[in-house]
DNA sequence: CCTGCTCCTTAACGCCGTTAAGTTCCCTCG
DNA sequence: CGAGGGAACTTAACGGCGTTAAGGAGCAGG
């Protein structure tokens, strides 16, 4: 994600019924005779349904048409509602913010910032986890509105009361950030665990290939496999880099 | 990039003459009248090709057709060398890793591991760097040889002189990769840094848009621009983490 | 009743990755 | 030397993609 700018967007307000449908299909034909309403489509009920899609189908398969027949609409209509596609799954990252954050505020408030960083990034990777491509969907767009804003605001509060400057405060959450994207991304274009399933790649192949680099062999168990505790082991280096780096040095 | 698995190829051997072509067209009408030799085209011949484009028209414009056209070919032409476009960026990943390795085998022996680490990392960000989105082509590739296990093979030596077991090793190397690749594409996505030319995001609309938030928007500048130092600084942060967290820890 | 706006449809455009079939050229072998 | 064969390419086409243009249904307000 940045969180530079804005997309430009009409954003026709849309304060409507906010209904929900379920799985019925619409005029189609040969069902009851009780003409379901039209179910009107807004923003928000295109991106949920195109998140919710997302872990069908992956990010390659999610196009515009495939989107549109889950709402039981034709393609362009998307475009009375967003500008482009990249609109669309701005409008997607946003969303996962806020189920994000709403998610997260209780947690939040700790006195120390080393459990609010290590919590908040945590709690970022388990998000991203949700949704297939998650990581990638997030940092390739730009957020709709300024929702991303207050959480960060508290995050960057809580280290400026731990005792750092402005400045690093804003590097440290950029660093503890950077390193849980790049995880995640790695992660998730990866596959699952092995150690999970029977799927996943095959690890034997690899260490028979990289039989001359004994290092590198042995270091894909801990690289390919584990993915959680990995992650930790390195925000928990990350985090305390941070204290010994960034704190108190302005 | 993965290092899991090697993608499967043919791998038709081609051993050519490996002549280099200048600009010349080929034999497209009103020219000279030597005639021009076709110029063969190899995999590493499409690939640096491609590299060379992708810094013209960005991953979204790099299509079979644009790269076959710049090798004057049709495009199913790459189909002779490539079973799919997957395999193209696989490969361009890989050509990547070599220039990334030819360059950085002379400064990477040095006895810290810390130096070896962060110098490791300064160049994998610099050369990703180097191309119009590379770190996103960097990372949603795996390799087509093991070319990339020697060099890794010598910074997890490295690191386990330095006194890291191989697990924690390979630990660190992944927390530090995740962390510049992480760092890299959220870099790139945002494009360059605005304080460079004047054509970057508008600050101060952020600035503007976020006023009841103080930190966040003050965090504006320390995160969209000064890269170059913002990723020094993290990255001294991180490597400073690895040495506390996960040195001789078993 | 007509006008105008919202929201959607139908039709189409150009580009994409990819496949199938045919062509050209050169090397090899009888 | 001439036929065979494979390597390296072309032409043609397919279905799917994002996107645009034009139009039409339904409802609101004067």
């Amino acid at each position: 994600m940045h969180l530079t700018a804005l997309r430009s967007q009409p954003l026709t307000t849309l304060e409507r019924r906010g209904q929900e449908r379920g799985g019925q299909e619409r005029g189609s034909g040969a069902g009851h005779n009780e003409p379901v309403p039209p179910a009107k489509i807004d923003r928000q009920r295109v991106a949920d349904t195109a998140l919710r899609l997302l872990n069908d189908v992956g990010l390659d398969g999610l196009s515009l048409r495939a989107i549109a027949k889950e709402l039981d609409v034709k393609a362009p209509a998307l475009y009375w509602h967003f500008k482009d596609k990249q609109a669309l799954l701005d409008e997607m990252a946003t969303e996962m913010l806020r189920r994000m954050t709403a998610d997260m505020t209780a947690a939040a408030t700790s006195g120390d910032w080393r459990e609010t960083l290590t919590g908040a990034m945590r709690g970022l990777r388990a998000h991203l986890l949700r949704y297939r491509d998650g990581a990638k969907v997030y940092s390739g767009t730009r957020f709709t509105d300024t929702s991303y804003a207050e959480p960060m605001e508290r995050m960057l509060a809580a280290l400026v009361a731990g005792g750092f400057t402005p400045r690093t405060a804003a590097r440290a959450w950029l660093t503890a950030y950077s390193y849980t994207i790049g995880y995640v991304i790695e992660e998730q274009a990866m596959g699952p665990d092995p150690a999970g399933g029977g799927e996943g790649y095959d690890l034997e192949a690899r260490a028979e290939r990289l039989a001359a680099f004994p290092h590198a062999s042995a270091a894909g168990d801990a690289m390919f496999r584990e993915h959680d505790t990995g992650f930790e082991e390195g925000l928990a280096a990350v985090v305390a880099g941070i204290g010994v780096t960034l704190e108190r040095k302005g």
